[in-house]
DNA sequence: GAGTGGGCGTAAAGATTGTGTAAACGAAAA
DNA sequence: TTTTCGTTTACACAATCTTTACGCCCACTC
């Protein structure tokens, strides 16, 4: 997933290339688009959006390096060339035209993955603030920074403590049993340890509820497992 | 006049490749800077302020990827790589490790002049992001400077303490593991080490906390890493 | 309707691991 | 040589996890 669902257009007439190039990518995580043409090509980038495009130079319907010089008289995203030729005027050319990288065929495919990964960290963007906060009462929990605040004041919780939390914000209003909660907070072997969630249950209880003794959130589902009602 | 008085550092041990290298940047109206070892390139980058970097990964002093890490835990700046291994692997580690481009011994000067107008035309874009400090407590740390002041005063850090809060201020607020933490600032093979961040932390400290006893910024997750809270 | 047992909550004492601190060593730099 | 820095070793203390013990509630049974 290390190129966390990024958007990638791929513009390649050769099916055979196309398919494994976006294999690759898609295995690690990213969105592809296709386009075999460089006209469709052109409409695609306009439309999708992508993040980052691999381009083809040898494409049927257009020279390559108009591709990119069109594209570059309206956008920034990062673009990777892939290209045949070998002559170094030809990267010069494609450099110059607008693009950030040039991959002569035939290529490794984690090499392409690397300077997908190169460009695409360039390009992101730095302010980010994804905003996963998950509210219930009078509680707020980052699951991005992984800290817990209760009536605006923060709330310490130990590990096990906040994997509990975390497996039970996950399944947000469903009933998690308690196989389910040792599997993923304690990990396999412990199955058997229910106890365990009844110690560490009161104990976010205590943290997090405004009145621990009757939870209006971490509820107990008898004989079956506890829920997060938000 | 293409590179336009750009500054670029050069990092090479040979000195017939950094020679013909600094023509041919120069005749194309670079300013370039020279070091043939990795310290002296990092003092040279940290000092010189370059808008691009050119490094050869078979330093004689240092592991090249090595001084990728150590450059890009405060710096974004575009960084060329020239290496006589062609190893596929190769390529991606030091892509990975964040360089933008790798580029394979023999090379055509046109070529890597190409490349080098690239990473800039891309770099030249954000130029706007200037000035950043970051501050917490009584500290301010210029991230491009490579500058730390508390109360004022200025503050010596070593290469590995200055590596480890450059990594926290990136997470600001979110905890870094571990694992995270002994990846980015010793690099992959540490990641059992984890006893050197305790030494580290404490003397980060000793150097930024008004009460180290009782940090109020470099704060410890037990169990899971640490975070610096802004 | 008193007894019984499972499921749950509560409490507190070990046991274990994680963390902070100090100090010493050797290699490299000044 | 002296200084600086990264690494290693040692140990005390704190935080956390685990174990053990006990009481309550409720459904069910006799």
């Amino acid at each position: 997933m290390s190129l966390a669902a990024a958007r990638i257009l791929l513009i390649e007439d050769d099916a055979v290339i196309r398919g494994f190039v976006r294999e690759s990518l898609q295995t690690e995580g990213g969105e592809v688009f296709e386009a075999d043409t460089g006209a469709r090509g052109l409409i695609e980038a306009a439309t999708r959006q992508p993040a980052l495009l691999i381009l083809d130079l040898g494409l049927p319907d257009r020279d390559g390096l108009d591709v990119i010089r069109d594209i570059r008289s309206w956008s920034q995203l990062p673009i990777i060339v892939l290209s045949a030729r070998t002559q170094e005027t030809a990267k010069v050319a494609a450099l110059d035209a607008g693009a950030d990288d040039y991959l002569i065929k035939p290529f490794g495919v984690p090499e392409l993955l690397a300077r997908v990964r190169a460009q695409l960290r360039r390009a992101a963007v730095p302010a980010g603030a994804a905003e996963a906060v998950f509210r219930f009462g009078s509680n707020e929990v980052d699951l991005a920074q992984r800290r817990v605040l209760h009536a605006g004041e923060e709330v310490h919780l130990t590990q096990l403590e906040y994997r509990l939390l975390a497996t039970l914000i996950r399944e947000q209003g469903r009933v998690v049993t308690h196989r389910q909660l040792m599997q993923e907070v304690w990990g396999p072997g412990y199955a058997e340890r229910t106890h365990y969630l009844r110690i560490y249950m009161k104990q976010l209880r205590e943290k997090l509820e405004d009145n621990p003794a009757q939870p209006a959130f971490l509820l107990t589902e008898t004989g079956v497992g506890y829920r997060l009602q938000a």
